[in-house]
DNA sequence: AAAGCCCTCAACCGCATCCTG
DNA sequence: GCAGGATGCGGTTGAGGGCTT
């Protein structure tokens, strides 16, 4: 089916953001609110689509983004919670307070994928890549997460290949494992603070 | 000192899901 | 119950910067 076009095309522009379009979404959002995207662009008087204003506030231009280096618990939180959700980068990112799901998608390709394969691990699998030795596994600090804290059963992201968005027929939002995310993760950290802060929400 | 290569991050695109009429 | 519209999510791409040769 053709989809419309979420906004006028010809008439947007696109690429990076000006420090002039951002003031102006900046002083809109404040002024009236985050919402209705579609029409923000308009009313705010910027030439946008209203998916990339609300992209750009999102990722980049929110008060309360923590930005630029991620800890090592910050690390190994999200290894674990990528273990658990897969790729679901907006439920990972709720865990982490002021971290946004595309910074972490790009952190975890560009640090952690990397990370991982250093502890001959699969990033998608969160297995040893190939047969390792048993003193190998010892060796990854999460392998011994995966094997004693993380006994749910989860299929393998890569497992089918087209878990892609989640799209399958009737499936409940999570369907792959019960989400108690708030009890679970916090009473299965080993290695992190109880910092399972909640998501500040400020005023 | 210059050129080429690699890495990182911001932004875009298309699809899926949710909400409202 | 159905259809259409709006929003959110995940994957992918491109530009810019830094590093190496």
């Amino acid at each position: 089916m053709g989809r419309s076009p979420c906004c006028e095309k010809a008439h947007t522009n696109k690429g990076a953001w000006t420090k002039e379009e951002d003031q102006r979404l900046i002083g809109y959002i404040k002024a009236h609110g985050e919402g209705c995207w579609r029409s923000l662009p308009k009313a705010a008087g910027l030439l946008r689509c209203g998916k990339s204003c609300r992209l750009r506030w999102m990722n980049y231009l929110r008060p309360d983004l923590k930005r630029g280096n991620f800890t090592d618990d910050d690390d190994e939180l999200i290894i674990k919670l990528h273990a658990l959700l897969g790729n679901k980068w907006s439920l990972i990112a709720g865990q982490l307070p002021g971290r946004t799901d595309n910074e972490i998608k790009n952190y975890w390709n560009t640090h952690i994928k990397r990370k991982l394969l250093n502890r001959g691990m699969d990033p998608h699998t969160h297995l040893p890549s190939s047969p390792a030795p048993a003193s190998r596994l010892a060796n990854a600090p999460f392998a011994s997460f995966q094997s004693s804290t993380v006994s749910f059963a989860r299929p393998s992201p890569s497992d089918d290949g087209h878990s892609s968005s989640g799209g399958s027929s009737d499936a409940p939002r999570c369907p792959d494992l019960n989400l108690d995310l708030d009890l679970d993760l916090s009473m299965s950290l080993p290695c992190s603070p109880p910092k399972t802060a909640p998501p500040a929400k400020s005023t």
